[in-house]
RNA sequence: GGCGCCUUCGUCAAGUGGUUAAGACACCGCCCUCUCACGGCGGGGUCAAGGGUUCGAAUCCCUUAGGCGUCACCA
């Protein structure tokens, strides 16, 4: 604290600062110009010129002995030799004051580079700065989304920042260092969208080993057995844009829906629950012969099975796939439900089915 | 209110006097397909407005509008 102290008071010595009694006790204030006015550089703005009379004369120190930030934040950066001040634009008004402080001190000025907020989107459209109403906005916020913090920095990275003669989108980290110049900063403040953040998200994904992608949603995948956790993952990755997207279309494997007889209808495959029933039938006792509850055996069986049925392969399947998930849209086919579910679980659901059906 | 910053598709954005104004997300359509997704192909949509300067303006100048910020013994 004392250095802070030393170096307002030399600002008083040199008559760029004064003292100010009140109630309160003894400040520092720093003495403005009253005419002329003060330019400083930016390197995304240019030159700013502000009139030194719309500059108030700050508190240094205050009378409690603590610096003000304006004050300390100059100290700091001159004494820590920093080279490049990289801030938000809500500093812009204020940074003539600090230019003015290294000029009094005789000190060599930073770059400085003001860089324009976050956005973001509110419910009735309005935009402002991106705050918790809009949602998840830490970093920290997101990574408990289910985000992988790579992706978070690359989609990051690219709001205010793009790369100069190149349309690259994703960016590894190292990438992102040795691409990264300042001229392809903009000037604009950018809003923050979801949507290509869960692009984003899962392309990363979608890049990912199964082996960890099952590690990274190890949480979610608790219920299953090491093989199974990696075939779901390979089913999962491409479907994903947050880890936390995982409950919701895997839930059905534990707890079927209730029974709906309206889910067996299906227009483009020429199914109704009456023919759902026909299909089922037979279909449940061929899988009752099978004993090699594997992926390549369950598939080919399926496969013989709508060959011989004359079917096209889609009336065969939808009611296979509504019995054993009770939702139209699952992760993966029917063979790979069927692997997932087991046999004694598979046999059950479809027996059930039927029984529900007739 | 004074002062300052900002303004290219819905969103992120290339672009710096002559381009059919890139690309990405989203959206729509088609194809692929046992659903969704993935993948492939295609489509609509943008220079805030008005004045200049110029043979020629998204690009330069001025004005207006809108958005944001700042005017603390907060950071």
């Amino acid at each position: 604290m004392d250095i802070y102290k030393k170096y307002a008071e030399q600002l008083v010595e040199t008559g760029h600062a004064y003292y100010e009694e009140t109630e309160q006790g003894v400040a520092i204030r720093q003495k403005m110009p009253t005419v002329g006015e003060t330019t400083f550089y930016d390197v995304l703005h240019g030159n700013i010129t502000i009139a030194n009379s719309e500059l108030e004369d700050q508190v240094l120190l205050k009378s409690d002995g603590m610096p003000t930030y304006n004050f300390a934040n100059v100290v700091d950066d001159h004494l820590m030799e920093v080279s490049h001040i990289i801030r938000g634009t809500e500093f812009i008004t204020s940074t003539p004051k600090h230019v003015l402080l290294y000029e009094f001190f005789g000190w060599e000025l930073p770059t400085f580079i003001h860089l324009a907020p976050v956005m973001g989107k509110a419910a009735d459209g309005s935009i402002s700065k991106l705050s918790k109403r809009h949602g998840a906005t830490s970093f920290n916020d997101l990574i408990e989304a289910g985000y992988l913090p790579e992706a978070i920095t690359n989609y990051v990275a690219l709001l205010g920042w793009s790369p100069k003669n190149s349309c690259q989108e994703i960016f590894s980290m190292d990438e992102l260092i040795k691409n990264f110049s300042l001229d392809g900063l903009s000037k604009s403040p950018a809003v923050f969208d979801y949507a290509k953040l869960d692009w984003m998200s899962g392309e990363y994904f979608k890049a990912m080993s199964d082996e960890n992608f099952a590690q990274a949603a190890e949480k979610y995948f608790a219920d299953f057995d090491e093989p199974r956790k990696i075939f779901l993952a390979s089913l999962l990755k491409t479907r994903v844009a947050k880890l936390s997207d995982i409950p919701a279309m895997i839930d059905f494997l534990k707890n079927l829906p209730p029974f709906d007889a309206e889910l067996f209808s299906n227009k483009r495959n020429k199914v109704t629950p009456q023919k759902s029933a026909e299909i089922l039938k037979p279909a449940i006792k061929l899988l009752e012969t099978v004993d090699d509850w594997s992926l390549v055996t369950l598939n080919e069986k399926i496969s013989a099975f709508v060959t011989e049925s004359g079917l096209k392969v889609g009336t065969v399947m939808w009611p296979l796939r509504i019995a054993l998930s009770m939702q139209k849209v699952t992760p993966g086919g029917v063979t790979e439900i069927l692997y997932l579910l087991g046999k004694k679980d598979s046999l059950e659901r479809l027996n059930d089915a039927l029984r529900n059906l007739q």
